[in-house]
DNA sequence: TTCTTAAACAAGAATTAATCTTAAATAGAG
DNA sequence: CTCTATTTAAGATTAATTCTTGTTTAAGAA
């Protein structure tokens, strides 16, 4: 297969992440790889599959979904909107973000006011008119630090 | 049935915000709502459910999932980690934020370096130990904004 | 108090994202 | 060249959430 260069370094960049993990780089996660690195938006699995529909038509949704996991695992890439977690909800409408505990899944209340008070960085108005600002904290909650004995 | 006047005072609330949206506030509303308003952790629409066992032994999941989505739409709460929109996935590893556009569901990423070199609130450490920040910001993009006018 | 109708209920079906199953075929990597 | 991880096909599964239909209840107005 002709690679550009950039295709080339691509490619030894994955090579390297997959033999220290020990998997096989095969050409469906070389190809997935590519189609996120080159991705501005923030796809879904089903319209990356979409997307490689032209270069690989036998690939399986699955495939992609498997692949998007591991590489998620991997640290190549992050889920961002989690499904499968339950829908949660809110009664506390005062103006407050929230702390994620990675480990117990709790999530505590963080009011912090000069930060809701304090004006966005330059250049947002390029972007669109902004309503609500959501910060989400993620870490351990001092209960599981403790316990994670760090 | 006899109330408190804390109780009486949610129930006037309450009772209030249902003629305004001119629906009826029925038993069901008022004790999820209830449940709701002094929930200090952030719950599912099962564990409202579950809650409620033993006060609406008969109440069914399909009726507090109903009337979240109705307090969701009146404003008297907000729906926190979305299901139902499929999990999307970034391979920008660099520091950076999101805005999303309430109306064309568009995602754009937003970098501001001063926000994430900038210490927490005085506090945070009484939580636990924060790993990572992400801010999200709704609103409405520039395209969005020209076409609804305003 | 009576009446109208919205809303709850039961029971089950439908949706949909995501994952898993099994068996056969393929293709990395040593 | 060989071993084994991985992909594929085709379909089943899981789980959260929503919807359907017919019946019953009860909120709120008259």
């Amino acid at each position: 297969m002709k690679m550009s260069k950039a295709t080339d370094g691509q490619f030894d960049h994955l090579k390297r992440i997959c033999n220290e993990a020990g998997i096989k780089l095969t050409h469906q996660r070389f190809e997935i790889f590519k189609e996120m690195v080159s991705a501005t938006d923030h796809p879904s699995a089903e319209t990356i599959h979409r997307r490689l529909q032209q270069r690989l038509p036998t690939i399986a949704l699955d495939t992609v979904y498997r692949t998007l996991t591991t590489f998620d695992d991997l640290g190549i890439l992050r889920k961002l909107r989690l499904t499968g977690e339950r829908t949660l909800f809110d009664a506390n409408l005062d103006q407050h973000h929230h702390f994620f505990c990675t480990r117990c899944k709790k999530i505590e209340d963080v009011y912090w006011p000069e930060f809701d008070n304090s004006s966005l960085p330059e250049g947002i108005g390029s972007i669109g008119k902004i309503r609500t600002r959501h910060l989400e904290l993620h870490g351990l909650c001092k209960k599981c630090l403790a316990e994670s004995g760090e």
